[in-house]
DNA sequence: TATTGTTATACTCTATAACTATA
DNA sequence: TATAGTTATAGAGTATAACAATA
């Protein structure tokens, strides 16, 4: 499988094909290999929380449309993280329509914690890459956010 | 971000967070850059067919086992898949208990339409690039791949 | 007796519709 | 009148437990 990629993103038809399947197969790796105990929260739930870190803080409404789900969903999943401790919700200031998530200090642990466990992983496979491969993917880091955010 | 992301990458020890960062980011948009019309089949079913598709075919048990799914929810999935005509049933060779799926002339139909949308618009976007970019990209699809499968 | 798959049933997550409060 | 969020209710999807068939 490794060859067969690699001779279908010598071509530029077919790297597009191939660099895919990589991410997507990189990815569910990623995703999969995480500590089995400490999956107190669901993956949607994790999700905002990593969005929260990201964004710093949000309506619920942005929330919901940034993780396409509708806002009946989003106040339902922020409602069960304000309940674990994990964000805090306040009324916007000047449209008082709006309720503004944001992390707690405990939100934001328990971010990191994942954040942590999951580059302990991948650390560990790349040190048993050459240095020459290491170096490849520490150019391509870079395009690939660039693809993403394209 | 993006010089941010490049900064850390320089590390080794950064590397890993910075690579989990942009694979992640990439995958979700490539999920999220579908046809919202032709989605019939739902994310589980159509995983299992992308499986499938990898497999050749497959007992439902392993089906269940490489989704991390329970057996009476890959049960459903594959009669859901079997009514809409994406996959045929019979019974293993030798071991009768066992219930081999395989994929229809339909199913195969399926995901390679998908494939082929998904496709287009990262073709699209690695047109964007620079030829240096898009060398980098060839070199490092087959890494990711590698790590994915360590 | 152990294993594979299925059926029965309950729970979680998300969606749509109706409602409240603010702009 | 339009918009942001919530509440109420219903529909997918998945899980556990119990069962049937085969090894």
């Amino acid at each position: 499988m490794g060859p067969t990629l690699e001779k279908l993103a010598r071509t530029d038809a077919g790297l597009a094909s191939a660099l895919r399947v990589s991410v997507a197969r990189l990815s569910r790796r990623l995703r999969t290999e995480r500590d089995p105990d400490s999956d107190q929260l669901s993956p949607g739930q994790f999700a905002v929380l990593g969005l929260l870190d990201r964004l710093g803080e949000a309506a619920v409404g942005e929330l919901a449309a940034q993780e396409r789900v509708q806002p009946p969903s989003m106040t339902r999943t922020v409602s069960c993280l304000e309940e674990g401790g994990y964000v805090t919700r306040r009324p916007h200031e000047s449209d008082r329509r709006q309720v503004v998530v944001a992390l707690s200090d405990q939100g934001r642990a328990a971010v990191e914690a994942e954040r942590r466990r999951r580059d302990h992983w991948l650390a560990a496979r790349l040190r048993e890459l050459t240095p020459e491969e290491r170096q490849v993917l520490r150019r391509a880091a870079p395009v690939l956010d660039k693809l993403a955010h394209a």
